[in-house]
DNA sequence: ACTATTTGACCCGA
DNA sequence: TCGGGTCAAATAGT
């Protein structure tokens, strides 16, 4: 007979199983939605229906989306709650914190002018370092179609790596406490069997961190409007772009930065799952549980935002 | 003038 | 000590 502890893991497994599922049909929910909208909106461009069309399937994947980051939720959730050391890292981070600076007060022995030169000196910075169990990484050729605003706040060469890593985080820190952050650096040349002409669109890896508490979502917004740098999205551009393949890039013009930050609003996601069975290997991987890859569909990506013309349409649609 | 980006310095975990 | 994430002053863009 089982013990207790056995069948409740063995519970855990099922629906983490039925998790998996939910995910990988809403996934291709999400692909076959994204694919549709490819389709039907460049259709519609002069027609007044296309606004229309384009919230409406803009709701649908903003659904799928709502629903995968609950079910992650969830199985992080179980995961989590299945593993035995389930601190809270954030408390203890914060003492690290609290314990730092306590004790880089008290070991001044001397005073009166330490505590003089403390007070013109520069305050002291703490930097609270990201965990990467919240991280979920994807790769695409479009790396600020995620349908949040950023703000670029540093730069990064990292080792061992061809081009720099950038980094992101909301626009709305401030305004709405909103701690989500991204990196996007480019990846190195590869070749995808999606590629026109061998011509492959440069991919980039964009790791996301935490939650957006900020509720500014792209075309839901009024007042955002997307503009979209034609270098950003067409293949023949990334051949003009300073950002391309180009090695020795200039810091202001590595990677997708500078690029970057001339998207004002960057279309809402779409989160496109090349294959299902990709993102479910990925999602309990066992030392990874809260990590997931999601591959984008080139395909699928390729008329919508790879056309400047659409890009045009869409600036005017959502304003 | 205001906002966004760049970039060297700083900080901290491994 | 090193690598990488963040800060913040300087700079660029509008």
């Amino acid at each position: 007979m089982k013990n207790k502890r056995s069948l409740v893991a063995d519970q855990s497994r099922v629906s983490s199983v039925n998790f998996r599922a939910a995910l990988s049909e809403i996934a291709r929910e999400q692909s076959l939605v994204t694919q549709l909208r490819a389709i039907v909106l460049p259709a519609l461009q002069s027609d007044e229906r296309c606004d229309i069309a384009a919230h409406m399937l803009e709701g649908i994947l903003d659904c799928s989306r709502k629903a995968i980051s609950q079910l992650q939720l969830q199985l992080q959730l179980q995961l989590s709650s299945d593993s035995p050391h389930n601190d809270d890292d954030d408390h203890v981070d914060d003492e690290r914190r609290v314990r730092k600076i306590v004790s880089s007060s008290d070991d001044d022995g001397c005073s009166s002018k330490a505590a003089d030169e403390n007070q013109n000196a520069k305050p002291i910075r703490q930097h609270k370092r990201r965990r990467f169990g919240d991280s979920v990484s994807l790769e695409t050729p479009v790396p600020h179609y995620d349908g949040h605003q950023w703000r670029k706040y540093g730069q990064k060469h990292i080792n061992n790596a061809k081009h720099p890593r950038s980094y992101y985080r909301c626009t709305y820190r401030q305004e709405e406490k909103c701690k989500a952050t991204k990196t996007v650096q480019q990846r190195e040349e590869l070749h995808y069997a999606n590629s026109n002409n061998g011509d492959h669109p440069i991919m980039y890896t964009v790791v996301y961190y935490g939650q957006h508490t900020c509720c500014k979502v792209g075309p839901a917004s009024a007042d955002d409007h997307a503009v979209v740098e034609a270098s950003q999205i067409s293949n023949e551009s990334h051949c003009q772009s300073p950002s391309s393949s180009s090695s020795d890039l200039q810091p202001a013009q590595a990677g997708d930065s500078s690029q970057g930050s001339n998207i004002t609003v960057t279309c809402s996601t779409s989160v496109v799952v090349e294959d299902c069975n990709k993102l479910l290997d990925m999602l309990p991987a066992a030392d990874e549980l809260t990590t997931d890859v999601l591959l984008f569909d080139m395909t699928a990506y390729a008329p919508l935002d790879l056309d400047i013309n659409w890009e045009m349409d869409t600036n005017a649609l959502w304003v």
